[in-house]
DNA sequence: CAACTTGTTTGTACATCATACAAAGATATG
DNA sequence: CATATCTTTGTATGATGTACAAACAAGTTG
């Protein structure tokens, strides 16, 4: 019962987000009573956060499996990002994230999450990558929060600007690409000889066709 | 009175959240009577939205004036995230980001404040850095938009894993270091055109005449 | 078997809250 | 003054999250 409560509630509030959904819309979805939502998660927000930690962590092992493929290190760079984009499992966690702002006792699972999936997901994403030259430079660890770190940006900007999950992988392999490949602690501001740099005039990414 | 409640909205809402807010409280804080948020802003949410977006364009700007300063790359850039990270603003208006995914008819004052943000506040730094050799490869556009999403996908994290304003900003400077100046040369992707014209709309804040 | 414990379901009561709505008051315009 | 618009003041209501009670099932122990 708990667990076809928390499948109903992932679809529902996937669908139309934590303040649309009520526990009893929830509880029919389940066939279920509302008070069991109260009986085996504490509050709603408690189910949300659960539900949320759930699929995030669910949809970053599927992606894993990416791993065995053996992929050009885009193009498994980009069938990992199509995989997380794909379902609104980023978007679905983000918002349990807003949600530990003002529900601290939330926070440890949402915590947690983000660490296994560093651990479980995306290192060996990262592990796999650095074998492959790419970021060879920055140990998995460092590799995999970044990975996170850009997702959360470019889903959460992308959502809101409306952009296609296109745009959003897109802009995804440009802010992951090797050219982050360097040690981190390069505050080492070389000066570059400056001559162009005129706004307006080539967006970045125009000379695709090489 | 509109700018009052505006005022009262803010710091309660990004002291405790969207939902732990009520509209009497404030109504209360600002010596209002609820049912003027409902005539001034038509909901609640309207009313987070507006207040959310006011907050990041406030930051923003101010931020902007460290441009006057000649400070060095890093310095100048250490400033600027100082100056977002301290206000609330980016975590308040991320919470405004994720609730158009389901109120699509506040996503235009999102899309627009997002706009302005690149153009009024971030697109001098960029500028600025450009001109100092860091990230000179980069147009400022693109430049500013990607401290725009670096600076959610930090925050957000950061927040969640309850790292320091301290953490956050170093590591906003190491995804946004010199080491990003380069052109993706193994992700030569096709752009998009996401260059959508956004839907006229109305303004700045509308009075709402019944 | 009986008594007790534990886990789960079924059902109710209640306080809170966002919003709708009414109507009075204010202010400007002709 | 008359009229129209804006704003304030006040009330009503439907929905909802949660607390709580009691019924129910199923072992476990004496």
């Amino acid at each position: 019962m708990r667990s076809r409560l928390l499948d109903a509630a992932s679809r529902l509030f996937k669908e139309q987000g934590l303040a649309a959904v009520s526990i009893a819309a929830i509880a029919a979805a389940a066939d279920a009573f509302p008070s069991q939502i109260t009986y085996y998660f504490r509050t709603k927000e408690a189910l949300f956060v659960e539900a949320a930690c759930r699929d995030v962590l669910y949809v970053a092992r599927a992606a894993e499996q990416h791993a065995g493929k053996q992929l050009s290190p885009s193009d498994y760079t980009r069938a990992l990002v199509d995989s997380v984009m794909g379902a609104d499992a980023v978007g679905f966690f983000v918002e349990a994230m807003t949600l530990t702002r003002r529900r601290q006792d939330l926070a440890p699972l949402v915590e947690r999450t983000v660490e296994r999936l560093h651990a479980e997901g995306l290192r060996a994403y990262a592990a796999e990558m650095a074998a492959r030259g790419w970021q060879s430079r920055l140990d998995p660890e460092t590799s995999a929060r970044r990975f996170w770190t850009i997702a959360i940006g470019v889903t959460l900007e992308g959502q809101a600007m409306g952009r296609s999950a296109e745009d959003l992988a897109a802009e995804m392999l440009r802010l992951l690409g090797p050219q982050a490949d360097a040690q981190p602690e390069a505050t080492r501001l070389r000066l570059v000889k400056t001559g162009d740099s005129a706004p307006g005039d080539l967006p970045e990414g125009q000379g695709e066709a090489p």
